[in-house]
DNA sequence: CATCTGTACTGTTAGTGCTAGTACAGTACA
DNA sequence: TGTACTGTACTAGCACTAACAGTACAGATG
């Protein structure tokens, strides 16, 4: 359902990626995961940014990167909202990015020696965690 | 098998990670994986520099993390060396890197929509590519 | 017109990755 | 003893990036 709310969006402050990138990374799951959805009405650039005590201006490299990626639509004037379900990324791009997290993970892994069935039950209880939080 | 011969090492050249993390992460499989063992020894700090053509302070940099990681040995004037197996990390701390790098891989694979099989098999290809690198 | 929206700049600060250079102490060997 | 290796420890500088600060402008809405 298009809401036409702004949303609530919630940063970590304890996390060592950038704010631009969590701002990201947390949009781009909570549409994938449904938890938002194509006509949904982000808040506004100002208004992220006063909320999470930031600079309008971080807020709005984000969402400029969302733009471009396809995930959201930019109505001048009104505000942002989720872009309908398409394509977003290229065959290619996707491959490239699967094959570079698959890669920085396994690097980060490996060392710890911890067994592949416990990597894979994480991994699922991850993914799990996720799709719950739908609506 | 002890090597007393210093050992390759190659470093992609098209990698976006820093030069250093490429170091740490690449004795890292290499010494989880048993393709180098324990006994063995490095490139020096000034060979291995030379060979990739960067700064030995950016290698010195990488062996002296290794070094206070555990994974390495360093006899003063002599090299360094691959330490014994034992713990190299606390309990807590293989905990929290685990964590975060089950967060990271899942925030980058879901919005890639990829099916939790293809996500599983390929992480198993990988872990299966280096063990075969073994001697 | 006033106020909201996104967008686009310039400039500054701080941190990091990397390079460059120098110096010093321990080890090996002729 | 001298020379040439080893790792280690500094300082300094450059380039890049993240983030902040400030300002301005155009479109939408009432």
């Amino acid at each position: 359902m298009a809401r036409t709310v702004p949303l609530l969006i919630d940063i970590a402050t304890g996390d060592t990626r950038p704010i631009v990138r969590q701002i990201t990374d947390g949009v781009r799951i909570k549409i994938s995961t449904g938890e938002i959805e194509p006509g949904d009405q982000l808040p506004s650039v100002r208004g992220l940014a006063q909320q999470l005590g930031i600079n309008p201006n971080t807020v709005a490299k984000a969402y400029a990167e969302l733009t471009t990626e396809g995930w959201l639509e930019a109505r001048q004037g009104l505000g942002l909202y989720v872009a309908p379900k398409r394509q977003r990324l290229s065959r290619g791009e996707r491959e490239r990015r699967f094959d570079d997290a698959v890669q920085r993970f396994v690097a980060d892994v490996v060392p710890l020696n911890i067994a592949p069935e416990e990597v894979h039950a994480r991994i699922d209880a991850e993914f799990a965690a996720l799709q719950r939080r739908r609506a």
